[in-house]
DNA sequence: TTGATTTAAATTGTATACATCAAGTATATT
DNA sequence: AATATACTTGATGTATACAATTTAAATCAA
C-alpha cells in the first residue's frame, strides 16, 4: 500500500457521533432493545462524552432511542404494534402532505425531489440497502417538504426513522428473494408520484401514495412472514400481523 | 422571617435548565426570533454550559429554537404561515387521533384525560394563563395518547408546542377584555369532548374537536386584530390572515 | 474616506475531571 | 440460612478547562 493511500486513510476526517450512531440503529447494527453505554461508544467512536451523550440526545428527540434519568439509553423497541401505529399515522400524514405537495410545490422541489428518484434508482441498480434506505427516505421527506407545512414534514420524518429500520429488512429480504417485480414496483409507483406532484394531479397523487403504502405495507408482511428474513430483529409474532 | 422559612427559601432546589428555558420561551419572555446564547442562560440559571447545552439540544428537537452549528441557537419565529400550517395539520392529525381515542381509551386514559381537564377549568378561575396554557396542553396530549398511536401523539405534541406560544397571548386577551364567553365555551367543549370520548362516540367526538380548533382559531383571529393583544409579539400583520 | 487584511475578543465545540446516583457484592446480625 | 446494611464499583450528571470557529474591531493601503 503505498504511503499516499495510508496517509488518506489516516486522516482522520471528523467523526459524526450523531451521524454514526443514527446509521448504525437505523441498518439494526444496534439492535432495537439494547442498552446503548457512553463509555462504550466513546471507545468506539474515539470521541470524549460531551459529543456522545449530546447525539443520543438528539437522538432521543428524533425517538430512535430512550434515555432514562442516570439510567443510560437504550435502542427504541420495534414490534408489531409499531408497525401498525406506523402505517396507520403514515397513510394519513401521507396523503395530506401528499396533495398539499401538488398544490404547492415549487420548481426547486420537483428539481429535489427527482434527484432522490433518480438517487434511489442509482442505489437500487448498486443493490447497496443502506443507500436504497437513505434516498427512499429523502424521497418521501422532500415532497412532505413541497407541502409547506413543516409540521407535516416533521411528523412524518419522525415516522420514517422508524420506517428506515423497516425497509432495511425488506430491501434485504427482496435481494435475497431476486424479487425483481418488488423492485420495479417501487421504481414505478415513485415515478408515477413525481408525475402526478408535477402536474398537480392532488387525486392521482394521493391514489398513488395510497397504493405505495399498500404495497409497502404488503412487501413487509411478506418479508416478515418468511422464513429467512431477518424477523429476529423485530422480535415479533408474525401471525398477529 | 423565621430561620426556618429562610433556609427553605435559601434551599436551592434542583434547577432544571429544560424546564426554565422552555417556560420563558412559551411565555413569550423570549420571543420568537431572539438568540439564546449560553453564556447568559448560565449566567441566570446558575447552571454550568453542559446542562444548558443539552437543554437546548432538547428544545431544538422541539422546534422550540433552531440551532446552527458554530452560531449559537435562536427562539424558532412565529408568523403568519405557523399560524396556518399550525390549523392546517392540527385539524388532521386532531381529528384522527380523537377517534381512536375513542375507539381505543381505557380507564386509566379516562381519568387521566378528566383530571387535565379540571385542572383547565381550575387554572382558567384563577386567571393563571401560564398554567391555562399548560393544562389545555395537557388535556389534548391526553387525548392523543389515549389514541394509543405514539406518532399521533408526538406529531400533536410538536404541533402544541407552537400553539402554546400562540395561547398564552390569546388567553391573556380573554382575560383583558374580560370575555367570560369564550371561556365558558372553552371548558363546554372540553367537558363534551370528555364526555364523547368516554361514550366511545366517534362521530361526535370529531364534530366537537373541530368545532374546538374552529373556535380557537377564531379566537385567536379577533386576539390578533384587536389593538390591545400582543401582537407584537408576533410581527405580522393581521390583514394577510 | 473607503476597502481589504489582520488581529483580538467572544462564542461555540470538545475533552476531561469531579460529583452524584444506581446496582451489585460482601459482611454482619438475627 | 436469610435478611438487612454497608461498601464497592460502575455509570451518569455536572462543572470546568482547552481548542476551534466566528465575529468584531483595528490597522493599513489605496
Amino acid at each position: 500500500m503505498s504511503t499516499a493511500k495510508l496517509s488518506k486513510l489516516n486522516k482522520k476526517q471528523p467523526v459524526n457521533a450523531y451521524e454514526v450512531i443514527r446509521r448504525r440503529i437505523v441498518s439494526l447494527e444496534y439492535a432495537p432493545g439494547i442498552s446503548l453505554d457512553e463509555k462504550s461508544l466513546v471507545d468506539e467512536l474515539g470521541l470524549s462524552r460531551t459529543p456522545v451523550r449530546e447525539a443520543l440526545i438528539r437522538l432521543a428527540g428524533e425517538g430512535l432511542i430512550e434515555l432514562e434519568k442516570n439510567k443510560g439509553a437504550k435502542v427504541s423497541e420495534l414490534n408489531l404494534q409499531t408497525l401498525q401505529t406506523i402505517f396507520e399515522a403514515g397513510d394519513l400524514i401521507e396523503r395530506a402532505y401528499t396533495r398539499l405537495a401538488c398544490l404547492r410545490r415549487t420548481d426547486d422541489d420537483l428539481a429535489s425531489i427527482n434527484e432522490a428518484r433518480l438517487e434511489f434508482e442509482r442505489d437500487l441498480n448498486n443493490q447497496d440497502v443502506a443507500a436504497m434506505v437513505h434516498s427512499n427516505t429523502e424521497f418521501h421527506l422532500r415532497i412532505a417538504a413541497a407541502s409547506g407545512n413543516k409540521y407535516f414534514l416533521e411528523s412524518y420524518r419522525r415516522i420514517l426513522a422508524d420506517h428506515e429500520r423497516i425497509a432495511q429488512i425488506w430491501y434485504s429480504d427482496i435481494f435475497r428473494s431476486d424479487d425483481r417485480s418488488a423492485n420495479q414496483k417501487i421504481c414505478r409507483q415513485h415515478d408515477e408520484l413525481y408525475q402526478a406532484i408535477e402536474q398537480g394531479d392532488t387525486d392521482r397523487a394521493e391514489a398513488i401514495s395510497i397504493a405505495h403504502a399498500h404495497a409497502c405495507k404488503e412487501g413487509i408482511r411478506s418479508s416478515l412472514s418468511s422464513g429467512e428474513s431477518l424477523i429476529a430483529d423485530l422480535n415479533v409474532q408474525t401471525e398477529e400481523y
